[in-house]
DNA sequence: CTTCTGACTGGGA
DNA sequence: GTCCCAGCCAGAA
């Protein structure tokens, strides 16, 4: 619990990222946008993700975040990626191309 | 201490 | 469509 003082970007990230609807996808630029109201530390966001154990993964939709061009970030480096694809269209996300139309399945936010 | 890398984004060529 | 560059945060060497 202490460690949320070590992160002060990590943990309001990840946090937000738990208020995303299940059927709806956000982007790291829009998590940072909420947290931080900046763009420009998303690739933080996406790096509270990646240094989620698989405790905090139960508990965070870390599924339901992709990058701005509605696609799965980095899949091969995470066998997981396909895992995400399907929870996603079991959420009743489209995946058109193995991308997906953020104009319709994205977060609007709070 | 410095340097590099990474589940990112935006702008320019 | 591609490629390159700059900026942000966190962790590892």
């Amino acid at each position: 619990m202490n460690k949320q003082q070590q992160r002060p970007f990590f943990e309001p990230a990840i946090s937000m990222v738990r208020r995303i609807p299940s059927g709806k996808v956000a982007t790291y630029g829009q998590i940072s946008i909420l947290v931080s109201n900046s763009v420009q530390k998303a690739r933080a966001v996406g790096y509270a993700l990646a240094a989620l154990s698989e405790e905090e993964a139960q508990e965070v939709p870390w599924w339901r975040v992709m990058n701005k061009q509605g696609r799965i970030s980095n899949p091969r480096a995470r066998p997981r990626g396909a895992l995400q694809q399907q929870l996603l269209e079991d959420e009743g996300v489209i995946f058109e191309e193995g991308q997906v139309d953020l104009d319709e399945f994205g977060w609007e936010g709070v």
